[in-house]
DNA sequence: ATCCTATCCTGTAGGC
DNA sequence: TGCCTACAGGATAGGA
């Protein structure tokens, strides 16, 4: 579910929510997530203050006074939630609780358990497993033409799961590698060391391009993404491809065409996006 | 080194 | 209505 856009919308509103709020109690549910919540989280936050929220691809980071920074991913359905007012009955699925001793508690939920939450220390944050393999983010550091290629020149994998790898570009996930790949006019199917410098002087802009447009939007919701306020986003109106096999391209007409590729759905205008370029 | 496959988990949509 | 299957925005350990 959330991608770069998605988290972005998330830290944005984050930011402008937790610094200078300070922990009085963290509640975790003891279910393991991805991998098993840092031990101890929930003591070694206690009394300590969010500083700042960053984000490099998927991961978000949140700062606190004392040296700690407190990792977050939120997997294929994880939410961070702001509670004004907790309600009395707790829904299904939230795995940690921050109450603030000012007011508010910070609810982070996730049905299916592939979200992450770790605490380290700030200075070893690039090291943590996950964030230690990251390539760079396309928003801190918009990709160019020449800078894709550098990485995809001897790629064999197709376009569209080059994309998808975490450790090439950071951020990019199944909604918004077909989007891009559609407005560069590449077919997904195609090697990425078989592109030419105009296919990745197209897919470097388009890659910009979209995410902007989607964090404008606040990112994609189809069910289970919501921002901190429990909103929608609304890029979804804007999808040109994704999932919207059989239905016509909005640009010629031409049915979209869903393949399977690495396990994920790919979507995109066999007209549009043709084999040679 | 590189790439593909199966797997973690729950919720939901669609076929019957 | 219910039962069953397929699939879902992600990441990764393991095998080829």
């Amino acid at each position: 579910m959330p991608e770069l856009p998605e988290v972005e919308t998330v830290r944005r509103h984050l930011e402008a929510t937790i610094p200078g709020r300070t922990i009085r109690s963290v509640r975790l549910s003891g279910k393991r997530l991805r991998a098993p919540v840092s031990r101890g989280l929930d003591r070694r936050l206690r009394g300590r203050t969010f500083v700042a929220v960053r984000r490099h691809g998927k991961y978000l980071l949140a700062d606190l006074d004392g040296g700690l920074t407190l990792i977050s991913h939120l997997g294929m359905s994880g939410r961070w939630l702001f509670m004004k007012r907790p309600p009395a009955k707790l829904p299904p699925h939230v795995h940690a609780r921050i109450a603030f001793t000012q007011s508010g508690e910070l609810w982070f939920q996730d049905p299916r358990r592939f979200g992450l939450l770790e605490l380290v220390n700030t200075g070893a944050v690039s090291r943590s497993p996950g964030l230690s393999q990251l390539g760079p983010d396309p928003i801190a550091s918009p990709p160019t033409g020449e800078s894709l290629r550098a990485i995809g020149c001897r790629a064999r994998t197709p376009i569209k799961t080059f994309l998808l790898d975490q450790k090439r570009i950071a951020g990019i996930g199944n909604i918004y590698a077909s989007e891009i790949l559609h407005r560069a006019g590449v077919d997904p199917r195609r090697r990425a060391m078989a592109l030419s410098a105009a296919d990745w002087k197209a897919i470097a802009g388009e890659t910009s391009a979209v995410l902007e447009e989607a964090i404008a939007r606040m990112g994609t919701t189809f069910s289970a993404y919501r921002t901190l306020w429990n909103e929608p986003g609304s890029y979804g109106s804007q999808l040109l491809v994704y999932d919207r096999g059989g239905e016509p391209c909005r640009r010629c007409g031409t049915p979209i065409r869903r393949v399977v590729q690495a396990q994920r759905s790919t979507f995109f205008c066999p007209a549009c996006q043709k084999r040679r370029k």
